[in-house]
DNA sequence: TTGAAAGCGCTAACAA
DNA sequence: TTGTTAGCGCTTTCAA
């Protein structure tokens, strides 16, 4: 910077005025820095403008997983409108393991994150404890809850996940098995689960416990569920799964054993991931707003950091959405 | 810092070694730092010490999309090692947009990475430019050269897709077309379509441009490039194609119009996404080593930055994986 | 509108 | 093994 002033003939304060507010400095002199800076090759050194301006201009992030399309789906739109407002997103997986995210937002945190977004609720006592000292704006994604300890911009998991146990109830449906995602740690699978539990109540059908199998996020856990659930003597006539993967899974499995669904089994997964609608017949499931959370947490973000505006959690529509996979029991 | 120096009694370098060099500080005096530490929540400021040491244990990368499984596989394991040695990665995404990568590695220089990782060989002078005046150890995955400009660790597109059509031809296909991605600054889209076209004139075969489509990644361009390819009055009897999402694109338009695979016609994917063993028939496709590049890259830089370790270019398998859109034409 | 100068919170010589 | 001290490269008062 001190090579940029020399030559420009000016002082590196103004260096620093004519870099970051161009307004407060005259028009010629700017010129003449711009076109040295460009001239020069000259790359402030975001450790010294951080160290002096306490701002990183930089954004954490610690998800369970990227090899989920919907978290990649709504943490590259957090990325790009973080990107179009001049911050850098900063990522950290955490595994779906508590500890292990505490290490990350730790980390994040010495990086001096200017914000941190977490997803779910559902976290480790350190983890609040680290973001309540840190005082860093923090917010959550994914979840739902009355008053959360942090703003959170999500949906509501158990009321969508009872719908479809709605629409099965109305289809006629009265024995409802369910292949849950892993709900240990994971408010949103187990939201989920929940909110299934409560609609087959409301609808005052037995909550059978061999009816409800949790598994891990592949297509063969999905089969592996169908065929627990499935292999009883008195099966299920519908299932509700706990992602599109795991709905996959079971059709999948459905159709190597030569069950026809929809016209002898009923499923419904949850996601709507975009191959879901081309299978045939196309998935039953539920949508998630990946990309509008991804956008309006980045975009709470940046407006709180740009005035002080206060982040207010949101609650989006997870819309259900009817295809071929359901249909009336026989 | 100072806070911890004085409440253990020592002077702030002492509290610096015991967090940083713990074996250079006796014992006792390593124990009263940390627990200190501790006790005050103390958090270290990254911008403090990027700016003494010239270090912010940061990685950068910048890739085309997060949206693509592959893709954020890689990612996912080349984070997962950076952060198992104290790295945390900064991630941007050009959206397949040369200009806007440029801004992105930009924003990253200017964050002061201590490497920067891209994706692919095919980048805006600019880009080159900044990365070599910056001095900032760069590595490129997922491409293939003799002598690449900056070290690269990935697969050789072409052959691999060479490969695929060997098969096709071994099994008398003399037709073939292909949907491939878009190759307009894709230099691996554009490696596969060569490889396709130059193993066709190998084996004696026309290279027909009307067999030839390229697609964005959807698998409505898949269905689309399918209908382009073979409403000709002599279609292929084999379709390659640029990647899995477009093969089951194709895959799903054949099923819709009634079209036999593979009796009545072959198709090849490309990249071995979970979901194409699972159809019926299975894909027939190419193995891409998205995780193996994802951590070697990493573990490549880490090493160099801890020793200066030279980074070298590695070239992984991208074996074919045999299942069953591929048969003998009829 | 511009410049001088005092830090921001660490690390790394160098000395002791 | 420990302490002293001089920066690292910016931003930001405060004065001019």
């Amino acid at each position: 910077m001190e090579d940029i002033a020399r030559a420009a003939g000016v002082s590196t304060a103004t260096v620093s005025r004519a870099l970051n507010k161009p307004d407060s400095v005259s028009g010629e002199l700017r010129r003449k820095v711009t076109s040295k800076v460009r001239e020069l090759g000259y790359v402030p050194s975001g450790a010294a403008r951080a160290l002096a301006s306490n701002r990183t201009f930089t954004v954490g992030a610690v998800v369970p997983t990227l090899n989920n399309a919907i978290f990649a789906a709504s943490i590259e739109a957090f990325e790009e409108t973080l990107s179009k407002n001049g911050y850098t997103l900063l990522v950290t997986v955490s595994n779906y393991d508590p500890t292990h995210e505490v290490e990350q937002i730790r980390r994040l945190l010495e990086r001096e994150v200017d914000a941190l977004m977490l997803v779910g609720l559902d976290h480790h006592d350190d983890a609040w404890r680290l973001v309540e000292r840190s005082g860093c704006p923090t917010v959550a994604i994914w979840g739902h809850a009355k008053n959360p300890a942090i703003p959170c911009l999500g949906f509501d998991n158990a009321s969508a996940a009872a719908h479809a146990i709605d629409h099965l109830v109305e289809l006629g449906h009265r024995r409802i098995g369910m292949v849950a995602g892993i709900s240990d740690g994971n408010d949103r699978a187990r939201a989920r689960r929940r909110g299934v539990e409560r609609a087959l109540k409301r609808h005052g059908l037995p909550v059978d416990a061999g009816l409800f199998t949790e598994r891990p996020y592949s297509h063969n856990d999905g089969r592996a569920g169908f065929a627990e659930v499935m292999d009883r003597n008195d099966p299920p006539t519908a299932i509700m799964c706990g992602n599109d993967v795991l709905a996959m899974g079971v059709l999948f499995e459905a159709r190597d054993r030569g069950i026809a669904v929809p016209a002898e089994l009923s499923v419904i997964g949850f996601d709507n991931l975009p191959i879901t609608e081309q299978l045939s017949p196309a998935l039953t499931t539920i949508q998630v707003p990946s990309v509008a959370i991804g956008t309006a947490s980045a975009n709470a973000i940046v407006a709180h950091l740009a005035d002080g505006s206060p982040i207010h959690s949101q609650t989006f529509d997870a819309p259900f959405v009817l295809r071929g996979t359901t249909r009336a029991v026989p």
